[in-house]
DNA sequence: TTATATTATGTCTATATTTACATATGCAAC
DNA sequence: GTTGCATATGTAAATATAGACATAATATAA
């Protein structure tokens, strides 16, 4: 049980999904294509965490309706309570703005505005993913568990949310650095 | 060449260092352990990027010193140049916060506390940072290469700080919804 | 006096991740 | 009509990363 299988467990716990399903659901939380998840997903119903059911289909291929179990429920369940390991970040970013120097300006520049460009995108899709999530709750939010689990995708949505801002302000502020001439002009 | 052996390439271009410093310092730019850079370090020297000399100390151990080559700033060139790859980001804590339904909501809070700790000892980490680059910029930043290593490490720094309050920030944000109720009270 | 930390370089194995290969249906655009 | 996209599930191979094993000096702390 690596992470990524704990948050496949994570995701199947607000309601059943497929393997293609949970390899899109998982975009915002994990980076992993479905090479990684199919496999693991076989892993895990054998340990008994989760279970499928085989639908058949005539227009798209059959697919694999995953559900987790009460063992499955359990083991995240203890993997929840332990210490978050520090995140890791891997910005090939660093690197260039480290080597900035071998650089013209206006090509350290480009590169700024194409990660904030980057950025922006992904933030119109985390704050539509918001909205999504406020009409699920909205519309079938009665019970508990689905308020509790509306509340999950809303912090950790706002989490991300919170970090493209950050990132893109240092683009936006970086770029400044560079036009306002913070290095001799004949660099 | 991976990405990791052009940072690696990335760091030499400020100065000549050994295969133990470049460890140390890669720490704030990429997550690498010493395993992964001799191996590519040894590939490098082979394709004319980089070349070493050897030290011989008598209280510690011997060691090697490597320097980039002409050949090494030019590839190194020619990949600053291409888009920055989209930042991967690892973090448990996203699958831990999407779970938080699973959880007391004291040990979600716990959870938000330990991590807001560890990016406030990463902030001051780099605020240290900062300030030896700038000490470094004052001392002996006559040439126009030092000046300008200098600044791309103090961009690459300042995001960094940017990143982590960002984060504090939405720690302490998310304690307070915790604590604020946003869950009705039974929760 | 023994244990641990720092400096210093390396290998090996296990695991994780990425990319490509493989197959199949239906739909829309060109 | 065929090219590409979305749905759907899988395997295989290559590469990257993490953790353990290996050695060795000196200094410091318990």
């Amino acid at each position: 049980m690596n992470t990524l299988s704990y948050g496949l467990l994570a995701l199947l716990t607000a309601n059943p999904l497929t393997g293609y399903e949970l390899t899109q659901g998982i975009k915002p939380l994990w980076r992993a294509g479905h090479s990684q998840i199919y496999p693991l997903l076989q892993g895990m119903e054998s340990k008994g965490y989760i279970t499928h059911e085989r639908i058949e289909q005539s227009d798209k291929p059959d697919k694999k309706i995953y559900t987790i179990t009460r063992e499955g429920i359990s083991v995240l369940q203890e993997w929840v309570k332990l210490p978050a390991e520090p995140a890791v970040l891997r910005d090939e970013l660093h690197f260039k703005l480290y080597s900035l120097w071998l650089t013209e300006p206006e090509e350290a520049k480009t590169l700024l505005q194409q990660r904030a460009a980057f950025n922006r995108s992904e933030l119109d899709r985390y704050n539509l993913l918001i909205k999504a999530n406020e009409a699920l709750r909205d519309e079938r939010g009665e019970t508990r568990e689905l308020k509790a689990t509306t509340f999950g995708r809303y912090l950790l949505l706002q989490k991300r949310v919170m970090a493209m801002k950050a990132s893109i302000e240092f683009c936006e502020w970086a770029i400044g650095e560079l036009e306002r001439g913070s290095l001799p002009p004949e660099v």
